[in-house]
DNA sequence: GTCCAACGATCTGAAACGGACCATACGGGT
DNA sequence: ACCCGTATGGTCCGTTTCAGATCGTTGGAC
């Protein structure tokens, strides 16, 4: 019946508008921003005409609110709240993507001056200690111990996340350091 | 000079060229849908059309080839190659982008069944742990130890990550075991 | 009042994206 | 010889994404 093909963002927004409660564009820009925003960015621009479309499929429904402004709010249909539960137990099976600078820099390395993967390194050492420590602060600041509810849960991936990284840089550092002038190229041909 | 705003694209089509050589756009596809395409996805018509780009810009220069066939043979030139080091010299602040569809339902959870997480965590903990193994495989394959090696370093980060969210999910997992048919709601408040 | 900053929203042009499509080759099978 | 299937190699095109500029609105501070 509907399903005109659903994207990622399609979902936040029914994700947020039912977690929240009837929404502006707005709102959800600022809801996204503070929480999943923070490892997946959408885009201001699709967050204000997403509903729209959302909404021309029957999914939401817009009030015009108030005082004859223009800003809509936009609440879940029946539709749009079974078409989200559907998907939350619809099974996952995509890989998740990466994108990190770093990375890219990193695998090429070998291209730069040796200095440079050290730098990228420590660089990168530095930023994820930073964010494990505001990350962090957030999730005291939240209420203590983490539990299924969103943004405490996505913090605690996020926290697992970084802590990953982190390890994995600090241990190439160490490598560089010990190994320091070493090839850095292929392992010898057995 | 240059700098008509190079994206992370522009980068992965130099540093290949880098790394192997002169290469056409399908040699640049397969290697890069081989190695860090596993993590960061380049719609191949964009490998196409980069090195265009970058060839009018300077960065590399196109040889047609043998007997008349249409398929073109990229070279780093001289401006790519140094435009290709500045840019592995230059520091890297951005963060990382995550876009994992599991972690978005997570998110959403508690607007589903219960079940609903508790599947879904039993099938990353599947999907992960499967991954693993074959990133376990072609380390070998490839040749014992993680070196800086390009592939070897790219192969060592994503085992870190697979890790990482695979204790993610184990830990999500054994908390709703435990809890089973508990709230699934805010932490108490203390 | 009027100036500035933050808020709230829209528009636009350029990339990114994915999938359909075209072509050419190679290897069997019958 | 012919057909079929599959891998190689490349292009095109119609949507989405995306970022940034722009625009209006509001609400203090002075």
């Amino acid at each position: 019946m509907s399903a005109e093909r659903l994207s990622p963002t399609s979902y936040v927004v029914l994700g947020m508008i039912g977690l929240r409660g009837p929404s502006t564009s707005y709102d959800l820009k600022r809801a996204i921003n503070r929480s999943i925003g923070y490892f997946w960015v959408f885009p201001h621009a699709g967050l204000y005409s997403e509903p729209q479309r959302l909404e021309s499929m029957g999914l939401l429904s817009a009030s015009s609110e108030e005082d004859g402004r223009r800003r809509r709010t936009y609440s879940l249909t029946e539709e749009g709240l079974r078409e989200l539960r559907a998907w939350l137990a619809a099974p996952t099976n995509e890989h998740f993507q990466l994108r990190d600078v770093a990375e890219l820099k990193l695998f090429f390395n070998e291209l730069g001056e040796p200095d440079d993967v050290h730098r990228l390194a420590r660089e990168q050492i530095a930023q994820h200690q930073q964010r494990i420590q505001v990350y962090e602060e957030m999730q005291q600041r939240f209420g203590g111990v983490a539990g299924v509810a969103p943004r405490m849960v996505t913090l605690r991936l996020g926290l697992e996340m970084e802590h990953a990284a982190l390890r994995f840089w600090s241990s190439l550092d160490e490598d560089l350091n010990r190994g320091d002038e070493a090839p850095a190229a292929e392992p010898p041909p057995s």
